[in-house]
DNA sequence: TATGAATGAGGATTCATTCAT
DNA sequence: CATGAATGAATCCTCATTCAT
């Protein structure tokens, strides 16, 4: 049912969902359908809850097998920008995003679902700066929110798709951002 | 007719909006909504298109009366940034953004009206080129598309207001990556 | 619910009759309406081919109480044309016919309709011919096709009822019709 | 203007024809469209009574043209049967008989607006019967009443198209039945 | 006469939600 | 838990009609 939920989100967007073609696709009774997520407002929160546990669960999955921070780094930008412009997860944020304004529980529904990454990008961060990698001069959260305020920019740009930028280069144009913060060359300018 | 959308569609999203409450707000008839919108769907394209048209206006008109390119792009980050959390044309473009991946025609439209920033931001990046007072290495294009996209990262911080980040900070944080990018020190750890 | 309809209809008109009406009528919802003709422009179809149903089983149980083949086809002709000037099924008829020419669905829709009615009195045609009572030299089914042709006729004559031709007199006239072609005597003019 | 009513009725159907619709393909506007038709109620009986009023200018032109009853009687049929199945006067007149059980004042207008036929068959009648051509036993106005209905049952079987029963057939049909009633071999199984 | 912007009541259709089975 | 018929409020959109120009 929440992959059935989540194709279609992904396809027309939750507006133009019905909960009737979630039940035939999921091959259940629109019935069911209420049952489980109670009102249709529901269906967007829970799907995309759905799916972030998954991602995040992968994300630390794959983030344990790399060693190295700065590698580990890359891979969580890798991890963390949509796969291509159709990516499920991405297009179920954006539909979130636009809803947050208009509703405090949307809202903190986000900031919840999003910690998990920020978590784990702060884990990496404070890793490194143990280790001496990184050199940060200010708080580890300031970096993690800003950083992924960046990101969140990039992968909208790729989402848009207009003009095509490649993803590699979307890595590279992160990590840049992220030597510069994280790296004392990178922060002479800001002295 | 049109302002009434926009307070609308600000206060508590297009598919809350109804035709009847814009017509009533503007002071006219359903009918006539309809008549110069055609379809709900280009309430909020047009609508935006509208805003969009007197934001890059005036921010032609402020980029004129300030001298100094570094102090240009500082006065374009403020513009383009969202005024506040609630920022009437951020909402609209959300709400745009979240329909794009299921149309190539929100898509297209899109792109059409980013670009006027775009190419404010590139008449200054490339006056500072000119002047020496910019140092950039890669194309003009690619820095405006990869400016604008942390650009609007922060933008989506700044909206959903949590955690909190000043606006002050968003814009220092531009700027820090703008120094990175467009200064021989900033860049020297890409070599 | 096709009685409402029938009745509706009968009164004032498909395109006069609302869907609400019809629901009130029926003592149910608009949405149930809806949910079992999918649209307006099935109601009259959906009603027709119910009362059309009814008719035609009527018409059987009746002709097969007559003997004699003339007057099986007197009893046929009384049941084909309109009980009276406001006869629901033929204003019916008259509304499908009225949509045929625009639409080959409707068309082919009538075209099964009206058959049991040609079969019945193809049957009718074939026992006198076969008893040696009717004495046709074309082929059945143009009989059939043409008489039909000539009670439509009657029958809008006798909605119209302007002037009042009474019932009766239709009847006769039809018979007067039916002897000429299904009798020597009627057919010797042709030859 | 009634030029285009006429087409577009005969293309969709007068409940499918928009007052807009109708003022473009006339190259005037929709408000001098209601200037004339005062509503679009009057549409359908306005041009059909246009187009009447040149058929059967044409009609009395042709006849006048025809010496010999029976040949102006054949004539007659040629010219009240429909064109073809796409008649855009015969369709007229079937989206007029829909509505007649719903109004008087159709019902009314429509007996007016055939009388001119009905006299027209008439006078033929009339003329044969003082040349002793024609052997008719009853009124004339009952005989030019039926065969009117012949003719339009015939007409209606025409329109139908399905099955394809060809014009000269329809033509041959109704100078059966004309023999039957007006010459005194056709009448002698009405004894 | 002619226009066409403005009207606004009206109605078909949709669809989330309920609930008896 | 599961069903799917039934609901009925909600609303987009239509379009005949009006009327100031």
């Amino acid at each position: 049912m929440l992959q059935a939920s989540l194709d279609l989100i992904t396809e027309v967007g939750i507006d133009q969902v019905r909960l009737a073609q979630i039940a035939r696709r999921a091959g259940m009774s629109s019935g069911q359908v209420m049952y489980y997520f109670t009102s249709k407002e529901h269906i967007l929160l829970e799907t995309l809850a759905w799916r972030e546990y998954e991602d995040t669960r992968h994300c630390r999955a794959c983030l344990g097998k790399v060693t190295g921070v700065w590698r580990q780094l890359e891979r969580f930008i890798d991890l963390y920008l949509p796969a291509g412009p159709a990516d499920p997860s991405w297009i179920l944020w954006m539909e979130a995003w636009a809803r947050a304004p208009h509703s405090a529980e949307v809202s903190r529904f986000l900031y919840e679902l999003i910690r998990p990454w920020r978590e784990n990008l702060a884990e990496i961060v404070e890793c490194g700066v143990r280790e001496g990698a990184f050199d940060l001069q200010g708080a580890t959260d300031v970096f993690t929110i800003c950083f992924c305020a960046l990101l969140d920019g990039l992968a909208i740009l790729h989402l848009r798709q207009m003009p095509d930028v490649p993803r590699t280069r979307l890595i590279e144009l992160a990590m840049n951002a992220a030597r510069a913060e994280l790296t004392r060359t990178g922060q002479r300018d800001r002295a």
